[in-house]
This record gives structure tokens, sequence and C-alpha cells, in this order.
DNA sequence: TAGGCCATCTGGTCCT
DNA sequence: AGGACCAGATGGCCTA
């Protein structure tokens, strides 16, 4: 009985439908990740490594001259394997897509728990596990040592082995007391703090909330939660909540971030820096699941930040996330 | 334009 | 057999 291979035609034509374009695949989020995917992406260079394997094994067949391939012979890729072959590998793209997105989620919500947190300037992959390495460094310091961190020595802690604008972005978030003092030097004073933020122990100045364009709602947040270490003392902290009402915080606690700082930073107040960032605090709702409540800047500004902190940046080779986790943690 | 970052595809390996 | 996990490859997007 003659089988029906898949002659190399029929083969392209199968290729030059990508797997993407079959009925029923992925959510509307998906589609438009998969709609940036060439036309025939990945599918054709393996199907076409099938398809030179079948013309070997044909060739094989028919002179037998060459030597012959050991182990197990490979089965005809008859139309039906194709598309069996196709199917499988449909729906292992499908799991994989999946996959990655509960690790990219896993990432999301490993970034909204870091000091610094910005929705419009994501941190990195690596650059986020970087940092969380750091901040539970930091934190497990302080516990050890039982003394709220110098705001120096903190914010090293926290950009050691980051690049430096992340140094700068996170040192820049942590720069609570000089920023805001600075900010109402130049910043447009908006005295908004109607909810959310809900910091029992901050003593900041009063918010102050830039206008456009320089200032950015959901911009940076900043995880501002209550200190843990009551025990630890005061430090920075004061006992003055804001003049705003807050919901409970029943999340996860963290020391205290707001470290007066006693870095210097530039801050000229103009639009057109190279780097400028907007802040705001960030404060977790006791509904974590869905994230934070909404919490409205208390200051906000174009900042320069230039950190004179000793940040060695070594940039990591690039291995790919396994290899760099690897790698982090094991430093 | 180069480099960094990212999403996706893919084949291999291990496990159930 | 099929799923999870992994790492390499690839190409798009963005920014300096």
């Amino acid at each position: 009985m003659a089988k029906t291979y898949v002659k190399p035609k029929e083969m392209i034509e199968l290729v030059n439908t990508p797997s993407w374009m079959d009925k029923g695949l992925g959510s509307q989020n998906e589609m438009k990740e998969e709609e940036r995917r060439p036309a025939a992406y990945g599918m054709l260079g393996s199907l076409a490594e099938e398809h030179d394997s079948i013309e070997e094994e044909e060739e094989e067949e028919e002179d037998g001259e060459k030597p012959k391939r050991r182990g197990p012979k490979k089965k005809k890729m008859t139309k039906a394997r194709l598309e069996r072959f196709k199917a499988r590998r449909v729906k292992a793209n499908a799991r994989e897509r999946t996959r990655m997105h509960g690790l990219n989620d896993a990432l999301d919500n490993l970034r909204r728990v870091m000091p610094c947190y910005s929705k419009t300037q994501k941190l990195s992959k690596i650059e986020t596990l970087r940092l969380a390495r750091n901040y539970i460094w930091a934190l497990s310091e302080v516990l050890e040592t039982g003394q709220t961190p110098e705001g120096k020595s903190f914010v090293e802690m926290l950009c050691k082995g980051l690049s430096q604008p992340t140094s700068n972005l996170v040192a820049g978030c942590l720069q609570l007391g000089p920023q805001s003092v600075l900010l109402e030097k130049h910043e447009e004073k908006s005295p908004v703090c109607d909810s959310a933020i809900s910091v029992h122990n901050f003593n900041y100045q009063s918010p102050g909330l830039p206008s456009p364009p320089y200032g950015h709602m959901e911009t940076h947040l900043i995880n501002l939660k209550p200190p843990v270490f009551k025990s630890l003392g005061e430090s920075s902290f004061g006992s003055h909540p804001p003049d705003c009402s807050t919901p409970p915080y029943e999340g996860p606690l963290t020391p205290p971030l707001s470290i007066s700082g006693n870095f210097s930073l530039k801050q000229d107040g103009s639009p057109d820096l190279d780097k400028s960032y907007s802040f705001m605090p960030h404060y977790p709702s006791a509904n974590l699941s869905s994230g934070h409540v909404h919490a409205t800047p208390f200051q906000a500004g174009t900042l320069r930040y230039d950190i004179p902190i000793d940040v060695s940046y070594d940039s990591y080779p690039h291995h790919g996330i396994g290899a760099q986790l690897n790698t982090i943690f094991t430093e």
C-alpha cells in the first residue's frame, strides 16, 4: 500500500499557515502579541528540517549507499503524522505561552512589592530579580542588626549589581525627605492626598503634585509600607501620619523606606532633563490579590539624580533567565 | 544603527 | 503519550 508522503510543496503550504493563525488559539492579548510575529515564524525551520529528513530517508531507501543512520529509524512523515505533529506543536506552543505569561505575572507581582514600582517604566526582568535579591538582603540586615539602615547604605545595598539607570531610579524613589524639600522649592504644590496612602509612621512633607507635563499619575510608585520595626526606633520616620485617610494595611510588611538620604542629588526642575522621574507613593491595599489601592501622589517631580554611591555595575552575561537566576542567587 | 529587552517558537529532557 | 520545564534561536520594538 503506497503511503502518502508529504511532498516539499505541500510542506511549504502547511508551513505557510502559521500556528497562531489557527482558529481558537489564544486570547485577545495573545493575539495582539502574536500579530507581531512574522508569517510562518518558527514552524518553517523545524518542518523544513523534517522535510530534509524525509528526503534523506527517501534517498537512503533508494540508493542505500550512504552510511545508515544509527538509532531507531525515523518514522515516515506521512501527511497524517505531520498533521498530528502540527497539532501537538500548536498545543505545546499555547502551553508554553501560558506558562511564560504566568512567569511574567509572577514577575509583575514581584515588581509591585519592590521598593520602587513603576507601571510605565517597568524594571526589566533581570533588574527586578536583582533588586529583589538586594531587597531581601537589605531587609535581612535590618532584622539582624535591629537597626534601620542609614539612607545611603540602604540605597547602596539595594543598588548593588543593578544597572545605573535602575540604581538611579531606586535611589530616586527613596529620596523622600530631600526630594520633597526640594520639590517644594520648585514644584507647584498640589495638596492631593485623598486616600490609600497609609503611612502610619511616616512623616513626610506636604504632598506636592507637579503640574503636567512633569507629573504623571501612576508613573513611579514607591512601596511605602508601614514600618514593621517600631521597636527599632523611629529613625527617620517620626510619628505623624499624613493628613489623609487610609485603609488599614494588612499586607506583608516591609521595613521603613523613608530614608532620609544624605546622598547628593541634582535637581533643576527643568523638564528637558535626560533622566526625569515623577514619583508617587505606593501602598498595597488589604486586597493583595488585586494589586494595590490607588495611591495619590504626595510628591512628584522632574528630577535628576546623580547618585554618588558606589554602585558596582557588572553587567551579567545574557544567558537566559534561568542561568541568570542561578547567577543571582548563588552569588 | 547597535544593543538591550522581550515574546514566541522549537526541540530536548524529565516526569507522571 | 503528554505535560512541564528549559535553553537556544529568532525577530520586533525601543532607546541612546
